[in-house]
DNA sequence: CACTTGACCTGTCCGC
DNA sequence: TGCGGACAGGTCAAGT
């Protein structure tokens, strides 16, 4: 579900179609999701410009002119749908897998003084809102642990191997998916990127040669671009900033394939269960690497 | 320390 | 048709 290609497809929409918008007035009732006070949203957000919607790891940060910042985790069912004045109240717009807004699943609605208004959907309310001075932003415990962006320049094949090497006593997939290692990795693009680099998501770290590693490096990153500029994966709920869906997976080679064939080997894709999650493989292409002696 | 499991939620799908 | 249970999978906390 939104890993960093949909939390990025997400940023990109805001990226245009938010910056300069005063917010007129928010509605919210969750204490959980969005702990923030009225009193608090009223002084700092109300009546401020949004200057600026970055990304970091799985996360968004709307900037504001009054230097707080909103800061958003989709989690698994999160959306954030924005609808300008002529969509609203008027059904939807074309495209979108998203119909008339607020529904149940809207959480907090965003007016902006011109009427339009960015709706935050979270059918399993994992997801969270809050309102943060930006300077504080960097310190929140998640940012404090995240890994690098696998995006950046200066994060090449060594610096991916060196920081994987430091979890050699671990399975790959478990390493992939831990964000303290490397940032906005999810299920998707774990499963995706050892298919590409045909290794096993059970295989040690320690069982995994250089080369492969190197080779993994490389699938994960195509993937990761690929993904933005199919506008990421809609499985079920995750939709862009227009409310419009994702193509990538029509791309992929085993999530969500099972029983079909490997593209590469023609062998019947596999699910299995691996640190705790569906895991998609050929049992062709990827098998365990014999055990090294540590 | 590292790994696994459960919790957080709601909606959908499957079998009976 | 209704109903219970499994499942979806990002992150944190607790347990082994």
């Amino acid at each position: 579900m939104p890993e960093l290609p949909e939390v990025e497809t997400v940023r990109i929409g805001l990226a245009a179609l938010l910056p300069g918008r005063r917010v007129a007035a928010v509605d919210f009732d969750w204490p959980k999701g969005f702990p923030n006070s009225d009193a608090d949203v009223q002084a700092h957000l109300v009546g401020a410009r949004i200057s600026a919607v970055k990304r970091r790891a799985k996360v968004l940060l709307i900037e504001l002119d009054s230097e707080y910042s909103l800061v958003i985790h989709l989690k698994m069912t999160g959306q954030l749908v924005f609808r300008g004045e002529q969509h609203f109240g008027a059904g939807h717009p074309n495209g979108s897998l998203v119909g008339e807004l607020p529904d149940k699943s809207t959480r907090v609605t965003f007016t902006f003084e011109d009427g339009s208004k960015l709706f935050f959907n979270d059918q399993r309310k994992f997801g969270w809102v809050r309102l943060l001075p930006t300077v504080e932003v960097p310190a929140i415990d998640f940012f404090q642990k995240v890994g690098p962006e696998p995006l950046a320049d200066d994060f090449t094949a060594e610096a991916f191997t060196e920081r994987l090497r430091r979890r050699n006593n671990s399975g790959i997939k478990a390493v992939l998916l831990d964000q303290t290692v490397v940032a906005g990795i999810g299920n998707i693009y774990a499963d995706e990127s050892l298919w590409a680099a045909k290794i096993h998501p059970l295989s040690h770290v320690r069982d995994i040669s250089d080369t492969q590693l190197r080779d993994l490096y490389a699938g994960l990153i195509k993937v990761l671009k690929l993904s933005i500029e199919k506008g990421g994966s809609t499985d079920r709920n995750y939709v862009d900033a227009e409310g419009k869906r994702g193509s990538y997976l029509t791309f992929a080679n085993v999530f969500r394939r099972e029983g079909k064939p490997c593209p590469r080997c023609q062998t019947t894709i596999v699910k299995l269960r691996v640190a705790g999650r569906g895991t998609h493989i050929c049992p062709h292409c990827q098998v365990v690497p014999p055990e090294k002696k540590s």
